[in-house]
DNA sequence: CGCCTAACTGAGAACTCCCG
DNA sequence: CGGGAGTTCTCAGTTAGGCG
């Protein structure tokens, strides 16, 4: 995105097909290098191409998505024909802990809504702690009195369902706690809720050419029943309607055999049992762990696993563990 | 709009295995 | 042989979506 290498006119006279994108296409990219020069830390201009052509349709605020699906309302002004984003800026740098070199890619909706991938500038990987910022205490919430991000509320999934916790269940309980602990903004969610959340924006940030899904592990699947339910469509789509062994392997190429059983009565709904609970314990998987699991060939997965939900003693210093292990 | 059913999930009971 | 750990199976509960 973004190349633009054929010598195109900017000063008025716009090819056809520039003319379309800028009218027509709904959504439009820009990216921004983060230097110390443009005192990016108070501000950040927008690229004089991306503003030219929309600036008179840019309004006076807009808003910043983070990949979390935190938002910050930002405030625009103008100076020497440059946009920049200002009041509310200083406040995303800072709850992103954005530092030179750090590259960001805009998604602009046409209307006032960024969406915002955060990239480091050293490792050209995107910055895993961006996906946690405002749920593991990380963003500093209290500092900007009313320019405080808020979590987006957007219904979880277009198929919710499932038993809410108990109330008195003392594993979610334990979980609950936790969370709330980790997170400026427990109040406004319910566990299932984040949980759901989580797993989406995960599995629409993941990207693979082999089908996987993701899970966030609780209490029952690392304890308790010690299974672990693969989601229906998974189920039906990748795996037989009988026993099998699943071989999961982690980043080291180290492997595990699992029992994969249907365990619904007609249907292929699997679940992980048999050889599970090793794999929990030699990689160290705690509750409220994610767990991204790829179909890379017949029968054998690739797991990543992202700790956000244990050592909360951790978390609260803003360390998100993102270790595919 | 209300009812009904299918889809989906979590929880835990029941069962099996293994080790001391 | 008993107890604990591990595995398998079933049930209860919620909700989306279809249908009258």
């Amino acid at each position: 995105m973004g190349g633009r290498d054929d010598g195109q006119n900017w000063d008025g006279s716009r090819s056809w097909e520039e003319d379309i994108y800028w009218t027509h296409f709904q959504f439009i990219h820009f990216t921004q290098f983060l230097q110390t020069t443009t005192n990016f830390q108070q501000q950040l201009a927008l690229p004089k191409t991306f503003s030219d052509n929309l600036k008179k349709k840019l309004p006076e605020n807009v808003t910043l998505k983070g990949p979390s699906g935190v938002v910050w309302n930002i405030g625009l002004t103008t100076r020497d024909n440059t946009v920049y984003f200002v009041d509310g800026w200083q406040q995303f740098v800072n709850d992103h802990s954005l530092k030179e070199n750090d590259f960001l890619v805009f998604k602009y909706n046409g209307e006032s809504l960024f969406e915002v991938l955060i990239f480091d500038g050293n490792s050209f990987c995107e910055k895993a702690t961006s996906y946690f910022v405002g749920k593991c205490g990380h963003a500093q919430t209290e500092q900007g009195d009313s320019k405080k991000p808020v979590i987006e509320v957007t219904p979880v999934q277009t198929k919710k369902r499932g038993r809410p916790p108990k109330s008195d269940d003392s594993g979610e309980k334990l979980l609950r706690d936790l969370v709330a602990c980790n997170k400026e903004h427990s109040e406004a969610s319910t566990l299932d809720r984040i949980r759901k959340e989580d797993e989406k924006k995960i599995a629409e940030s993941f990207t693979s050419s082999f089908p996987y899904f993701v899970k966030i592990l609780k209490a029952g699947n690392v304890g308790g029943s010690r299974t672990l339910r693969i989601p229906y469509h998974f189920s039906a789509a990748h795996l037989p309607d009988f026993k099998i062994e699943v071989t999961l392997r982690n980043s080291k190429g180290k492997c595990w055999t699992v029992n994969s059983v249907p365990c619904a009565k007609g249907k292929i709904i699997h679940s992980f049992c048999g050889g599970w609970m090793a794999f929990v314990r030699d990689n160290g998987v705690n509750f409220g762990d994610t767990c991204i699991f790829e179909l890379v060939t017949n029968y054998v997965m690739q797991v990543y696993i992202f700790g956000s939900g244990k050592e909360g003693a951790d978390n609260q210093n803003g360390h998100v563990k993102l270790d595919s292990v």
